[in-house]
DNA sequence: AGCACGCCGACT
DNA sequence: GTCGGCGTGCTC
């Protein structure tokens, strides 16, 4: 007898196993490993949707007494076997539960919803539920259905078996369908000669099917491009010559014609770099390259060849971007490169357009997949190399479960497929840079820019020999700078580090500040909406006009936010045309691109943004950058805020003078002698590299040693201190004595959305034994979980507030 | 997660 | 005596 073992959706510690069910007669042949299945789950008649993740040979004396699966909610894989065995590393690997693994490699539209239903089956006394029952037999559970009381009311009645409740698994994911026709014609000469000679549109008609006699035509397509009346396909129709079917219609998000982009010359070491990667496809080795190359040195161009080369084998390509830099631009690049075999998926898409994406890839239409984080999931068979450029990225790790590195999976993958991993930046990370220097990852450097263009010259200006700042926001320096480029009908870029900074209202008699009621961090004043918002809890509150604590009227905004940067901006320059670019002016999907496109046809003399506006934008008439706060990111409590900062002024000095004519870059700063400031200045990647790894190696930080984060948090801050200290014991105990265990401590920012945050960093080279007592520490925990308390375990975490 | 079971205090 | 709170264990 053959029976299923499924994943079930219920993502908790103890239900984090197959388990084995009964499959249905009918079903045999058709389920397949990797389908999803509604299966019964516990007593009643509870319903979850659930994984096939293997399908076994079992006597039938073995397994008497299996449940049956319900139904199969796929007739096609959504999951290859890659992808299953993938699921069950990552749960280990990220402490999360293999279900949660399943649900994110699909796309959002796939994943199931529930719904509970009371249904009555019995008599019912009581006339207002038995008025709703009435109507219908079924009633959706819900406070919009059923008030306070009536609730109470209808768990007695089903304590009495008059109803029950039903649940009910729903897939969300709608294809959408459109109308095709098939030919049904065997003789066509034969019917031609039963058409009459002037019915036009039926004769265009007929000759359409003759050419296409196999395939759907879609009918749509028929009316609008080749003018075949709808008349003509009815009465096609009633003769039987065709008949009407649904088929799949794809959104196109990127419809674009696609112009011819050929391979470009490569530099030497362009070159050397291509022939390395492909002798590694050629020969299916896995090996994985860091690719360090400057900006403007060609990387992409590296890609595309390499998956060129991947493509000529019959193989497939899988190449991933931090989200930010999936614009337009980049897109079209690989599009135009590659045609329609490309597939792109990325946040900006609808839900339904991500699925049509995913189906392309899945159905094997689509062979090169280009897209952020969760792409590294894409449903590719065969791939022949995989490319992850700007490695050192955050935004490559999830931040909540599971909690991924994409470039862990990226790795995982190439070597499940014998295929070469290459990770690109400028600025490596310290990890990646270091594996590279041992001889783990293979080196590869285009130290050079492309058509000998050199480096922007960048100047630090010291804030605090300023005598006229203008409110600390800009020097005369960089004023002077900017009005001269406008004089030239240059463009500026202007970037405001918001790294651990906002603009916060404070009284100035008392020193009140303004704080959010549920989290540790003050409020941010958003001058759009006229409101104080939280930026962690979404709390939000209008700007009082009195101090709340001793009611001056003396209280006023600090802090800079890129709506104060402008408002300065037109005060002191006011023929500078401005646009701003944020998370609050690019909310609204497109938005992004219609900054930058206006930008790009300089309807605007300045772009003023926050970090968004560092990564992959290319304006060749943009002539100079200029950081306002360079170190506002470097004093946060975070060992990587000196790498994150030296990554962020060298990726926006990139975007200066990229074209014909050369750039400037002015970085302004209160710490000028800072080393990461002095080495941004001279964008010397390498020196940034071993003063760094110095400082890491003082702190036993990574890449030295690996940390682990384990948070613990519940609205009751002594159950929170408690656990965590329990915790921090245990593992003292349990683990290695040449592990370091920082804490507990309360986290930088303790409390958030009302829930008191601790926390307990692990720092090891290697213990065995840690992986197994953290499992152990989520196991005991258990009890203190179901009273409230979370803990999230965050193996190498990227943030650390 | 969602449910049943069982143990204990409070109440008709 | 039993109703209902909560702590605990189980789900193929």
């Amino acid at each position: 007898m053959k029976i299923a073992k499924v994943i079930v959706d219920v993502p908790t510690m103890q239900t984090n196993t197959p388990y084995s069910y009964r499959i249905p007669n009918g079903l045999e042949t058709q389920l397949k490993r990797g389908m999803r299945v509604v299966v019964p789950f516990g007593n009643g008649n509870r319903k979850v949707e659930g994984f096939v993740v293997d399908i076994e040979e079992t006597d039938a004396k073995q397994s008497p007494q299996l449940k049956e699966i319900d139904r199969t909610m796929d007739l096609v894989p959504v999951l290859n076997d890659e992808l299953i065995k993938l699921s069950k590393w990552l749960a280990d690997k990220t402490y999360s539960f293999q279900i949660s693994c399943l649900l994110t490699m699909l796309p959002n539209a796939m994943k199931a919803k529930y719904a509970t239903y009371v249904k009555a089956i019995g008599p019912i006394d009581d006339e207002d539920i038995s008025k709703k029952f009435k109507a219908s037999d079924m009633i959706p559970f819900d406070s919009e259905h059923f008030d306070g009381p009536e609730m109470g009311k209808l768990a007695k009645l089903r304590k009495a078996n008059k109803i029950k409740v039903v649940y009910k698994v729903q897939n969300e994911a709608k294809k959408k369908q459109e109308t095709a026709v098939v030919n049904q014609i065997n003789d066509f000469d034969g019917t031609q000669k039963q058409i009459r000679k002037n019915a036009t549109a039926q004769l265009n008609l007929l000759e359409v099917l003759q050419k296409n006699p196999k395939q759907p035509l879609v009918q749509s397509h028929l009316v609008k491009d080749l003018g075949i009346s709808n008349s003509a396909i009815k009465s096609f129709e009633k003769k039987n010559w065709l008949k009407k079917i649904q088929v799949e219609k794809y959104r196109d998000p990127y419809k674009h014609e696609i112009k011819v982009d050929q391979p470009k010359k490569l530099t030497k070491d362009q070159e050397d770099a291509v022939k390395e990667i492909n002798r590694s496809i050629d020969s299916h080795q896995n090996d994985t390259y860091l690719l360090e190359g400057v900006t403007g040195s060609g990387k992409t161009e590296v890609y595309l060849q390499t998956i060129q080369r991947a493509l000529d084998l019959k193989e497939t390509a899988l190449m991933l971007v931090p989200e930010i830099s999936l614009t337009p631009q980049m897109v079209n690049r690989v599009k135009n490169r590659f045609g329609n075999q490309v597939a792109v998926i990325h946040s900006g898409l609808s839900t339904g357009e991500k699925y049509d994406e995913w189906r392309r890839i899945n159905s094997g239409d689509a062979r090169v997949v280009v897209g952020a984080r969760s792409a590294v999931f894409a449903p590719l068979d065969n791939i022949g190399i995989i490319i992850l450029d700007e490695e050192h990225d955050t935004s490559y790790k999830q931040d909540d479960n599971p909690r991924y590195h994409t470039r862990d999976v990226a790795i995982w993958r190439g070597k499940y497929h014998h295929c070469p991993v290459v990770l690109g930046s400028a600025t490596p990370s310290l990890e990646s840079r270091a594996r590279a220097g041992k001889g783990v990852y293979k080196f590869l450097r285009l130290p050079k820019r492309i058509n000998q263009k050199h480096l922007p010259e960048v100047s630090i200006v010291d804030m605090t020999q300023e005598e006229e700042t203008h409110d600390g926001i800009f020097s005369g320096e960089l004023l002077k700078a900017i009005d001269q480029r406008i004089d030239k009908n240059e463009q500026v870029v202007l970037m405001l580090n918001r790294r651990g900074f906002s603009s916060f209202l404070m009284c100035r008699d008392c020193g009140y500040v303004l704080k959010c009621p549920n989290c540790d961090i003050s409020l941010t004043l958003h001058m759009d909406s006229h409101t104080m918002k939280c930026h962690y809890c979404g709390f939000e509150e209008p700007i009082p006009k009195y101090c709340p604590h001793c009611h001056s009227k003396n209280i006023r905004y600090f802090g800079t936010g890129t709506e104060k940067v402008e408002k300065q901006l037109h005060e002191l320059l006011p023929k500078a045309r401005v646009v701003r670019m944020d998370v609050d002016t690019t909310r609204k999907k497109g938005s992004h691109e219609k900054i930058l496109h206006e930008f790009g046809d300089h309807h605007f003399d300045i772009l003023l943004g926050t970090q968004m506006i560092a990564k992959g934008l290319d304006f060749p008439n943009v002539t100079l950058v200029g950081v306002l706060n360079a170190d506002t990111g470097l004093d946060l409590p975070d060992f990587r805020s000196s790498e994150r900062t030296f990554d962020l002024l060298t990726q926006v000095s990139g975007r200066a003078g990229r074209a014909d004519k050369d750039g400037e870059v002015i970085i302004q700063t209160y710490n000028p002698e800072n080393y990461v400031i002095q080495l941004a200045k001279h964008q010397d990647y390498e020196a940034f590299y071993q003063k760094e790894m110095q400082l890491r190696h003082l702190a036993d930080y990574s890449p030295y040693f690996f940390t682990i984060k384990v948070s613990i948090s519940s609205l009751n801050e002594k159950q929170a201190a408690s656990e965590a200290y329990d915790v921090a014991n245990y593992l003292k105990g349990s683990l290695n004595n040449k592990t370091i265990i920082l804490g507990p401590t309360p986290r930088p920012i303790a409390r958030m959305k009302r829930r008191y945050y601790f926390q307990i960093i692990i720092k090891y080279k290697r213990d065995l034994k840690l992986n197994q007592s953290l499992k152990h520490v989520l196991q005991v925990s258990q009890k203190e979980v179901r009273k409230g308390l979370r803990i999230g375990i965050d193996p190498e975490p990227v943030s650390f507030m």
